[in-house]
DNA sequence: GGCAGATGTTTGTGCCAACAAACAAGCGTT
DNA sequence: AACGCTTGTTTGTTGGCACAAACATCTGCC
């Protein structure tokens, strides 16, 4: 067993001699997220939380929760912490609503998520079987990288791509 | 202050008379991740390890950390699971290899990580500027999504995007 | 054969983020 | 005023994943 790497040591050593790694060794940022303190979970949560201001006027624990099938516990938690980061102005039991730099974060990654809906759409890709695409991209989206993928979408209204060769 | 909501519970009463919640309810999978017991983090580690074996035939735990600029202790504790998992063989203090499925899961992810290299290039975008989109990215194409994005790139490549307006 | 330095592993901590269960507050009904 | 339902919060636990520091093992070299 394992008879694949017997070589193991032996392979170190004329490696030594020989090649040199750097193979990868990019910045990295640990667990994806954290541009500028910001985490993918309370992107999602403010996201959510502006969808409901702009649909029902206002967001509430329990909504939140609900939409982002969370327990109401950690919706809670969560939600203190971005009033605590100045993302919404809460008061315990009394609710809360986005601050202007809530609004901002929240809104970027909005824009993000409705231009990739747009833009799996124009490619042929119903969005409702790609959310959790769709969901794990818009975290990951650097400004340029947006901006230029609106262009690509907005080319592809005007000259589609060919029709998908298989399936 | 928290003007803006005082009236939180009477707004709530007349929702409650009126309009309907269904903002968003996607299934989500949280932390992203974990396609079949794969986190993200595996499968950093994975595509990882499968360069460095394609590079200089082995691999081992400090090229590993290095590669990923993370601490020793961190990639020994993940080889140890990954080989608990099935991913890799691996034989404390002797080594490591990919197993089959381990080289299944890390080619997937390399084959999503040229794939989208490809695809910002032929955006004009230079993909070293953008290794962390493409990173953040890579984790969360659909088998499906992936392969329209290659055609994507493909149809790119002959029928090139229109230069960038600004930047 | 034994030591030093490199490499690998274990242990103890910390942080994020989820959950369940227990508890607290608000509101309507009686 | 008091009960009960809904909503919100706190507490305790879990799991992933990172780190530093301590410890173990291996290898080469004398």
């Amino acid at each position: 067993m394992l008879d694949g790497f017997i070589t193991f040591h032996m392979a170190r050593s004329i490696a030594k001699a020989t090649a040199s790694p750097s193979v990868e060794s990019a910045p990295r940022k640990r667990s994806a997220h954290d541009r500028a303190g910001v985490t993918e979970s309370m992107e999602d949560y403010l996201e959510c939380i502006f969808d409901l201001e702009n649909s029902k006027g206002y967001a509430c624990v329990s909504d939140v929760a609900e939409a982002l099938r969370l327990n109401r516990a950690s919706t809670s938690i969560m939600v203190k912490r971005l009033g605590k980061l100045g993302f919404l102005r809460y008061e315990p039991y009394r609710g809360f609503a986005l601050t202007p730099e809530g609004s901002r974060v929240a809104e970027k990654i909005r824009k993000r998520h409705a231009m990739l809906t747009d833009l799996f759409q124009l490619m042929g890709l119903d969005h409702r079987d790609h959310l959790s695409d769709i969901e794990g991209i818009e975290h990951h989206l650097s400004e340029r990288a947006f901006r230029r993928f609106a262009e690509l979408a907005a080319h592809l209204r005007t000259h589609p791509l060919p029709r998908a060769t298989s399936r």
